[in-house]
DNA sequence: GTACTAGTTTAGAATAGTTCTAATTATCAC
DNA sequence: GTGATAATTAGAACTATTCTAAACTAGTAC
């Protein structure tokens, strides 16, 4: 279901050519901070880190360009409970389990059967596109 | 794992007062207003109709009326994307199905064994109090 | 019953996160 | 190069929510 993993710059133009968009500084360097630390940043904070490269850059554009990758199937959305948004670009099946202590967000990969087997509760007539799966609670200090 | 439902206003008080908290005509129609449309309505849409019962209400108390009512596990807030927070007063296990198409939210009843099972995917270390399954996609207009 | 105490409600201000708007800039096709 | 389209930008606007400080209410001790 999810695409393969792009890591390249090259690999990221592609995919947004494929969606008839254009590859920018921006795109790029958004992107390029989300693979470097994987520790599901705000938007805010993507802002703060891309400004090391881009110092010019809006905080509006990083709205923009995070939206756009979303869309591209490069990056997931993350939203828990009333927070703001984080971007994830781990595209294989995988649940988020929140550290209420420390306020982080690790990644739970899923085995393949798994979401298969949650979907199996639905009743016939609904069609689901996505699921997602949120745990909460405490991880242990080293996680 | 999930407290018996209630229906009455007499066990509202004894659960309220359980936690210290009193009893008030704010708390009571609010849950009432939950627990007779279960259509999972924001925080605004509780304060327009409970202001037909209770016209001077103010916005603010149902927030803090909500908000004592999930404290007291009564209620459960639930969130999808970057909507407004909507309540819901069904304490058994389910899910939420998000119909792209009306933005309705339906409850999906889980059976009793699935949500240790999908819980058994954390690896060692994790500590999960609770867990949300949320899907998102389309369902047939009956529902 | 009066006074004390703590819990509750209230209106309105404040906040956070996000989206919108309109202008500017960059890029592509020709 | 020129025109069309896409992308970025700054700042205003917006939405949902929380905060603040004052007023109100209810139970308790006398």
């Amino acid at each position: 279901m999810s695409p393969t993993p792009i890591t390249t710059p090259d690999a990221l133009a592609q995919r947004l050519a494929h969606s008839g968009l254009r590859s920018t500084p921006q795109r790029e360097v958004i992107y390029d901070v989300l693979l470097k630390k994987r520790d599901h940043p705000t938007a805010d904070e993507v802002y703060a880190r891309v400004r090391t490269d881009l110092p010019s850059i809006s905080l509006a554009t990083v709205y923009n360009c995070l939206e756009t990758l979303v869309q591209c199937d490069l990056v997931r959305a993350v939203n828990f409970e009333r927070g703001p948004t984080r971007y994830c670009p781990n595209l294989r099946p995988h649940a988020h389990f929140h550290d209420e202590q420390s306020g982080s967000t690790h990644d739970i990969d899923l085995p393949a059967d798994l979401l298969e087997k949650v979907s199996a509760v639905l009743p016939p007539g609904y069609d689901a596109k996505s699921v997602e799966i949120t745990f909460r609670g405490k991880a242990q200090a080293k996680h």
